[in-house]
DNA sequence: CTTAAATAAGATAAATATATCCGAATTAAA
DNA sequence: TTTAATTCGGATATATTTATCTTATTTAAG
């Protein structure tokens, strides 16, 4: 579904949202052990959020990552998606074909188009707070 | 969401139905140009299905590929999927989390079971033969 | 000013997915 | 029995994704 790119990215982003409401700003290390991912992939996955805006940098000690707490509640799943798988989920044919529309369909075009457009609700409708309070009150967990 | 070899294997599929239809067996290079598919990278694909047992091969001159007629009805897309790209579409985490269930949860787990559940469904009840047919009326394309 | 802690950026490595190539085995027809 | 057409299997090549490493730059504090 989401490459295992995007699935660091959706979890790092939690986690610093989760760290930037007590506050805490959080650098690649503390990201990766929370979210259990390689260390460096994490840290270049972060500077991709960086360049889009939706997570803050702050270089030099004391430095480190965090998300404007005004923010937290704004950003979707689905922005996080974007930056870094593109937009495909949301476009793609299900069988691949580069031309998939009402007009040119694929053999599961009109089924695939619901669960595409589910899944799309889903990512736009899911922010940051929701899930780093979850995390904080022990509802879902960021690794296993 | 489906890998490459999946999409093809896919769609070679339901062009193999077709025929079988009518009688005809099909060579990788006649499914690769009906598919927009590489030739050697699809006939890997086709031995795939040959040893789950949902295509037919036969050797030598006037081989190639068919599917049983009798099971070109009783074939879903999820038995497809399955033997291409295993069942983690099925059951997989949508996070990437090893574990990921009702009593640890990663935070988009109820969301996405649901998403998970409907394709599940969709492959499921969708069978070749309705593939085949709608590809025969022109209703619907294996490429562009 | 120096030092330690941090991100940024680019190069490289490893793993996986996608794709190609070639020789062997099989088979129907001439 | 020969030939041509075909699948099968293994080896290899290429591309993409995932992951690591190394150096430069920035910054706060002592």
């Amino acid at each position: 579904m989401f490459s295992k790119a995007c699935e660091y990215a959706i979890k790092a982003c939690i986690f610093v949202a989760k760290s930037s409401m007590r506050n805490e700003r959080v650098t690649p290390k503390q990201i990766a052990d929370q979210i259990n991912s390689p260390v460096a992939f994490t840290a270049k996955i972060m500077q991709d959020l960086v360049k889009s805006n939706l997570v803050a940098s702050y270089r030099g000690a004391y430095g480190g990552f965090e998300i404007e707490q005004a923010k937290i509640a704004e950003i979707s799943l689905s922005q996080i998606v974007e930056v870094i798988d593109g937009d495909k989920i949301y476009n793609g044919c299900g069988l691949g074909l580069d031309v998939c529309n009402e007009n040119h369909p694929c053999p599961v075009h009109e089924q695939y188009k619901a669960i595409r457009e589910d899944l799309k609700q889903l990512l736009k409708t899911t922010n940051l707070e929701q899930l780093a309070v979850g995390i904080e009150t022990g509802d879902a967990f960021l690794k296993t």
